[in-house]
DNA sequence: TATTGTTATACTCTATAACTATA
DNA sequence: TATAGTTATAGAGTATAACAATA
């Protein structure tokens, strides 16, 4: 039952840590779904709002950088965006080929909304004894470096 | 610079661990897209792929469940893997209204590559100390239940 | 009656290429 | 020349609703 085709060889401890990381994920992902349909949003939208700050002037190919696509994919996605009244376009002054993204007041509460929902640790972290949870979160610090490489 | 509009009350050792978890799989997932753009699938195919085992015909409503979509979706996703000779149709005696989907020979190997890419452990992990490693690996199993709830 | 898979429809994401207006 | 944003285009994902075949 264990050794079925010979599939799996020798797994590293890391590789099993890695693994049951990939279950939590997929658990995870659902809950992100869930937050983005509630909003009536795709969940490519709650993502680039959850990359904007309020108050913060963003230029468009900024936010594709972040989002790791296409700047001609942004104009799609601020287009529906600004329809839907929760970002708006804004000339920059000092360079004409730039536009800005500001968040409106209606965008800064859906993007608290997806901020507050999703920085909630999963179910499966209640579980642990408040020691287990300072040991992931050392770990975690260490594995991506307590300063701030990824 | 830290306490910007009174965003962040008090987060607790849990979504300490969780925002750095978060802040690792938003690096990882680009080691997914790259997979699966090597392979020149679409993200949601490569998922569809490691979904199934080798030599285990699989209902058509079955793959949808587990990729959490509607089964309608399932036809164009499956069209498409066929004509890509990765999967095939198979009709399905005992229930007429069945049909089960097996992946060729092309197809195991794709999904091979896809589940041996992304079983390794992230590089972070790799620098973690083999006792980090298994602190982190065994915290995990008892979050996620040492038998199997998630 | 309920379920499985398909079709039709509609919307979104995504990339590429071509274009403009700036720089 | 290079960059920012748009447009046009094409292909894929996704859901809903309606449908045929089967249970």
């Amino acid at each position: 039952m264990a050794a079925a085709i010979g599939e799996q060889r020798k797994q590293s401890t890391a590789d099993e840590a890695w693994e049951l990381l990939l279950r939590l994920m997929m658990v995870e992902r659902l809950r992100f779904r869930g937050v983005a349909a509630e909003l009536d949003l795709h969940p490519a939208q709650t993502g680039a709002l959850a990359q904007m700050e309020p108050d913060t002037p963003m230029p468009m190919h900024e936010l594709a950088a972040s989002l790791h696509c296409d700047n001609s994919n942004v104009t799609g996605l601020v287009d529906r965006l600004e329809a839907r009244g929760l970002v708006s376009r804004r000339p920059y002054e000092h360079d004409r080929r730039v536009t800005h993204i500001v968040l409106t007041p209606l965008g800064i509460e859906a993007r608290e909304q997806v901020r507050t929902r999703m920085r909630a640790a999963p179910q499966a972290f209640s579980r642990l004894s408040r020691a287990d949870q300072r040991m992931l979160r050392d770990v975690l610090r260490r594995a991506l470096g307590t300063t701030d490489a990824a």
